[in-house]
DNA sequence: GCCGTTTTCGGCCCGACTGTTTTCAGTCG
């Protein structure tokens, strides 16, 4: 009977089977009345819902509510990490369905509902009134906090970081308490960081909106095929607007039906064979129409980088040809042009004598010239990683049991991983000392037992103090399988001094790996400066391992680092960083970044099973 | 505002670091 109602709902079949899959909870055993909520007037992804809830968390915390505001973030963490889109389960369970969500409880469940329903609730827009300010500008902002914000609103009426950045710039910003020089100096750097960076997106984000957009856009009657291009393709750390190419026999039926999608706010520009829409979180869609025989060109010219196509375009001419969007064509001498090749992009390169040259290598870092010696590297597949070297748990900031993430790594197809918590420098949860890190590893020890077809390695993530030695002492180093190492304060030191420190604290003889070796994060933070090549020397030289971080914010090292260290023959590893058992997804972020640097499976430790990775971290300084 | 439970209400991660202060407030992780 439902499967009817459902298509009565003129939702798409993805979106039916989603919806008939959560009918069915995992732990459902009574009876189930369904109650397909039709009245549901309002759209939201997982992530509006979250940024919503953000906001909550900072009025909260500018109204001085400190607990309220705990709440609201950890609701908004919880649907962060829901694999379940919410709008689907309230579309099948109403606001009841809300409790097996980590943190949401009656009052925020009540919340969501009238979001959907209303497109607002009643405390949010109260909050709104009462502070009419622009969080979402704000947010993100290195150092700009609740209380600073409410102060900048009270005593300057200050309602946006634009605006604050402009007063800041003409140095007419009225005096605030407890912000000087100093902070004042720190806020104007942060401010320009984000100006920076403004209109960019996490690839993590707009990789899943571009997917749940491909998916929607075959659905459409004519379609015969749809591919994300641009710099999404090409997995650059962070994205400005989505490119895609679609094959369909009618491009006006497919424009107007996209300019209906819940998530499009308006259209820019709509033509024969390309539109470009506006949507509510920021970003443009660009669509461009091909056919078969254009296809592959087209996906060439729209994947870039520009650089590489140019590039592409100057090889052509050389050989007396012409590249477009449309093909390869060479002139005939009564001047029409004679189509060569462009179905497809492996086409196009044989047809000007070059290997075929993956997405992720097109930022001309050398690539022509090896494609033309057919010497391109054989890159690192996707979903080809056996282990994890780091992973927090609930011992510090985890949100997970060890016993949890064990069986959510195994689900993930890992057979190894490293639980790495915090040590006690950052006591952000109560980071572990020594006497800690004894009990840790007889929990991993129990774990092991328990839990069969997987391998935990006893490991942490050390802090790298001010001086470059670590917080833990070596006779407790001695004991782990895994040391990893990272930094966490003193970000601004000089390019010398953060260059002794780090070397200073991977020659350590315990050490095996340096985490997050930039320490950047993404759209927030820009990458400490020191000697990056001089490290790499050290770290090959004392067989310690680079990792690129693979969480969302951070993928760091990213492609140009990855490939300045294999380039000094140096062994690296790809880490999740989970905080989730969600998180294990993030590692083929991670595997884009190595590509881009053009890594093999053999560069990178985790490809390899737990046999020869023991002996590898084994080895000695 | 949520959670766990004593099913009604108390407890909720907290120390390092920075800049502003002269004893503390705010932010970060």
């Amino acid at each position: 009977m439902f499967y009817k109602t459902l298509k009565e709902t003129g939702e798409p079949p993805l979106r039916q089977s989603i919806i008939v899959a959560s009918l069915f909870p995992k732990k459902e055993t009574g009876f189930f009345i369904f109650c397909y909520n039709t009245s549901m007037k309002h759209h939201y992804t997982n992530r509006d819902i979250a940024r919503i809830l953000f906001e909550m968390a900072f009025f909260s915390s500018m109204a001085g509510e400190t607990f309220p505001a705990r709440a609201y973030e950890k609701a908004a963490e919880g649907v962060q990490s829901c694999e379940q889109r919410i709008e689907d389960i309230y579309a099948v369970h109403s606001a009841e369905g809300f409790n097996t969500i980590q943190g949401i409880g009656k009052g925020i469940a009540r919340h969501l509902a009238d979001l959907f329903e209303t497109g607002s609730f009643a405390e949010y827009e109260e909050f709104k009134k009462q502070y009419p300010v622009d969080i979402a500008s704000f947010s993100g902002i290195e150092g700009l906090g609740p209380k600073t914000v409410l102060s900048l609103y009270e005593h300057a009426h200050i309602t946006s970081a634009p605006q604050l950045a402009s007063l800041l710039a003409k140095g007419t910003l009225p005096p605030i308490p407890h912000l000087k020089e100093k902070s004042l100096d720190r806020l104007k750097k942060s401010l320009v960081f984000a100006a920076t960076h403004q209109g960019r997106f996490l690839l993590s984000e707009m990789l899943a909106a571009s997917q749940i957009l491909e998916q929607k856009i075959r659905a459409i009657k004519g379609v015969r095929d749809c591919i994300t291009a641009g710099s999404l393709r090409r997995r650059k750390e962070t994205i400005g607007d989505i490119d895609m190419i679609v094959i369909t026999a009618n491009p006006g039926a497919l424009f107007e039906t996209i300019k209906n999608f819940p998530e499009i706010s308006g259209t820019r520009k709509v033509g024969k064979d390309a539109a470009t829409f506006v949507t509510h979180t920021g970003y443009d869609i660009d669509i461009r129409i091909a056919d078969a025989k254009t296809l592959g060109a087209m996906l060439l010219y729209f994947t870039g980088s520009k650089d590489h196509v140019v590039a592409l375009r100057t090889l052509a001419q050389h050989a007396t040809l012409t590249l477009n969007e449309y093909g390869l064509f060479k002139k005939t001498k009564s001047g029409v042009l004679k189509y060569i090749a462009g179905a497809t992009e492996a086409s196009v390169y044989e047809a000007l004598e070059l290997q075929y040259i993956e997405p992720e290598l097109r930022e001309m870092m050398g690539e022509l010239e090896r494609a033309h010696e057919n010497a391109l590297p054989a890159l690192i597949p996707y979903g080809s990683l056996k282990g994890d070297f780091q992973v927090q748990s609930s011992w510090t900031d985890g949100a997970n049991t060890i016993e949890e993430l064990a069986l959510a790594a195994k689900a993930a197809k890992l057979s190894y991983i490293a639980i790495t918590d915090h040590t006690k420098a950052l006591m952000v949860t109560g980071g572990l000392d020594e006497k800690g890190l004894e009990k840790h590893g007889k929990e991993i020890d129990r774990i092991n037992h328990k839990v069969p077809g997987i391998t935990l390695l006893k490991g942490a993530e050390v802090n790298i103090l001010k001086d470059g030695t670590l917080d833990i002492a070596d006779s407790a180093l001695k004991k782990l399988d895994v040391v990893g190492v990272s930094v966490h304060s003193y970000f601004d030191l000089s390019l010398a001094d953060q260059t002794k420190r780090i070397i200073r604290a991977i020659t350590n003889p315990h050490v095996r790996i340096l985490f997050h070796p930039t320490s950047r994060r993404l759209l927030r933070r820009d990458a400490i400066d020191y000697d990056f090549a001089e490290v790499v020397r050290v770290a090959k030289q004392h067989n310690v391992i680079l990792e690129i971080d693979a969480h969302e914010s951070r993928l760091d090292l990213n492609g140009t680092h990855v490939k300045i260290a294999i380039d000094a023959g140096a062994m690296l590893c790809i880490d999740s960083d989970a905080h989730d058992i969600s998180h294990f997804r993030y590692l083929d972020l991670g595997v884009a970044m190595a590509r881009r640097g053009w890594a093999r499976s053999k560069d990178i430790l985790n490809t390899r099973p737990l046999s020869e990775v023991k002996k590898i971290l084994a080895k000695k300084h």
